[in-house]
DNA sequence: ATGAAAGCGCTAACAA
DNA sequence: TTGTTAGCGCTTTCAT
């Protein structure tokens, strides 16, 4: 037996479709009606096909979030906080993979508008016209969090970097740290970008130049490794050419420089401190602990949640561009 | 100006419905009516409605995987095989967290029936007969990545516990550690079910007796740390009553008691060694690296969307129940 | 090869 | 309050 539909109910039940339909929408009938009806429905384990449902009133209630990088723990911050939001408006949440290409990233805003979601909230990596075009054409609400620019005419929620670079680098001045190195992810990614200015900025800021920069191919656990390889390796081998500090643009890059250091028999953080960004769950599971500039990932989840729902809402609203301010989580990779 | 519909690009090609959407679906056309379809169908961005065109042929080529965490990254590398899979067969994948509560995975599975999407990988932390009794009802084909009664008819593809707890322990006990202790997770789990009978008997199979063992609340670091405190707070502080090596069941428990260790002063791996379980992206990322035994959860992710693929093409197989030999990553967390 | 039309399962006018 | 009915946008017979 193939599954009920809703005539096979109303049949059942002896009335209308229009009147299941209207039981199970809780709309007005009478106490005898909502009982055959709630009664047929148990009996034929009867559930309503939401693609029909959405195909008639035009919405799926469902919201899909993308994000890069399953495996950097930064998202599941962001993700939990997305999907408390989101399941407490009457949503579901998809999330799904883009991986670290922008073209896939326009495949998926694209996609879009074939209706799988009513939104759309995207952190992307990489951001070109295309993506930005393909944003402004989308059929669907979509909140970006991330970076893009103004005249996109998005809702955007983004972080503050240069001021978390700031924080970082006062930090470590703070504590006695003035050979600071820098380990970035690739510069050719939004987040990439925003800290190589942050990090150029703060140093100067405050009097400083940097004692070595790295490039990492992506902001993985391995390609912090490597980076780290590569800056350690490029360095004289006395004390006094070496850094006393290492700021990292993520939370996986410095927990993979931290076991190049380790690998070189540098202790963290008597010889070496180390600061990441992100404030992940990484961080505190990392050892040592991981002081780590908090983006507010959590918050900018949250907001972007919130931004995507007060679209959906009214499509009319003027684009709002939000910025978190960072904060700085100390832990005992400083001293 | 709204969407365009598969009319609208009918009626500025000048053809009928029926000719766009075969043009569209690849049946034979000629050039010239191929040609006036796309130019219209460029013309207005028309993109295809996936609801309606899911509701007319039955199928949403999208497929679920539902994990109770996505801050346990042995989840990570379960959705990495899964995507693989599944994106080259052609469908989207989307990932949904049910929590911890087996109700919600119940209420997941129901929902299926509501036509979200073609097929579901299940990875439920808690198994019971509603559970069961939903999976059996559900009108796509649900493949279970863990373990339920073969009596449920349904195909699954699980891990061997018992047989990773036996190699964790001869590890051990091949590096001379004798006095083991176990940190598990809720017993009333199904991992946690698993990995208890299993360290029960990998012991007894070799002639051990256990120093302690403990349960944290779930899968988490943090109740990793607190059913470490427990552990360590319960014990002799004399060395000789002191566990030797540690085993959790799962890397995320490592990683905590591995910070409680280090609170007491304790050295990994020189006083205690300790064995992880999963071989997550997080044993490689913690320090010192941990040893870990691999239950094939890429493999397992793998199987599991195959399975699910096969099951689709075809219901009236009989369900395959398939399980995926552990292997013992090594890494310096034991001596 | 192409077009007309039925209908997937549902909701929302509109009528009664 | 309830029933009848017209679609939502698409695919797929069945004619032509």
């Amino acid at each position: 037996m193939s599954r009920p539909t809703i005539a096979g109910v109303a049949r059942a039940a002896g009335v209308s479709v229009a009147s299941v339909s209207r039981v199970l929408n809780g709309l007005p009938a009478t106490v005898e009606m909502v009982e055959r009806v709630q009664r047929a429905v148990e009996q034929l384990g009867y559930v309503p096909d939401a693609r029909a449902r959405s195909l008639k009133v035009g919405r799926t209630f469902q919201l899909t979030l993308a994000v890069a990088d399953v495996g950097n723990p930064v998202y599941v911050t962001m993700m939990r906080a997305v999907e408390e939001v989101v399941s407490a408006a009457g949503y579901r949440l998809v999330v799904t993979t883009t991986g670290p290409d922008v073209v896939d990233e326009v495949a998926l805003v694209r996609g879009m508008a074939r209706g799988y979601a009513d939104g759309l909230v995207i952190s992307p990596l990489r951001v070109d016209d295309d993506l930005i075009k393909s944003i402004r054409e989308c059929d669907v609400p979509v909140v970006v969090a991330g970076n893009v620019p103004a005249s996109a005419g998005v809702d955007t929620i983004r972080a503050n970097s240069p001021k978390g670079m700031l924080l970082a680098v006062e930090h470590l001045l703070q504590k006695g740290r003035r050979r600071i190195a820098f380990v970035n992810g690739p510069v050719d990614t939004v987040p990439g970008a925003a800290r190589a200015k942050g990090f150029a900025e703060a140093m100067k800021a405050n009097g400083l130049r940097s004692v070595a920069e790295v490039e990492a191919i992506d902001f993985t656990f391995a390609a912090g490794r490597e980076a780290a390889r590569e800056l350690l390796s490029g360095l004289p081998r006395g004390a006094s050419g070496r850094p006393d500090a290492v700021i990292a643009a993520n939370d996986l890059l410095a927990v993979g420089l931290m076991h190049e250091l380790a690998a070189d028999g540098l202790e963290v953080p008597k010889d070496v401190a180390v600061v990441g960004m992100d404030d992940s769950e990484l961080a505190e599971q990392s050892f040592p602990p991981l002081t780590s500039v908090n983006l507010g990932s959590a918050e900018r989840g949250r907001r972007a949640a919130e931004l995507l729902l007060a679209r959906i809402e009214d499509d009319t609203r003027t684009p709002r561009r939000i910025v978190v301010q960072p904060t700085l989580s100390v832990r005992r990779s400083t001293p």
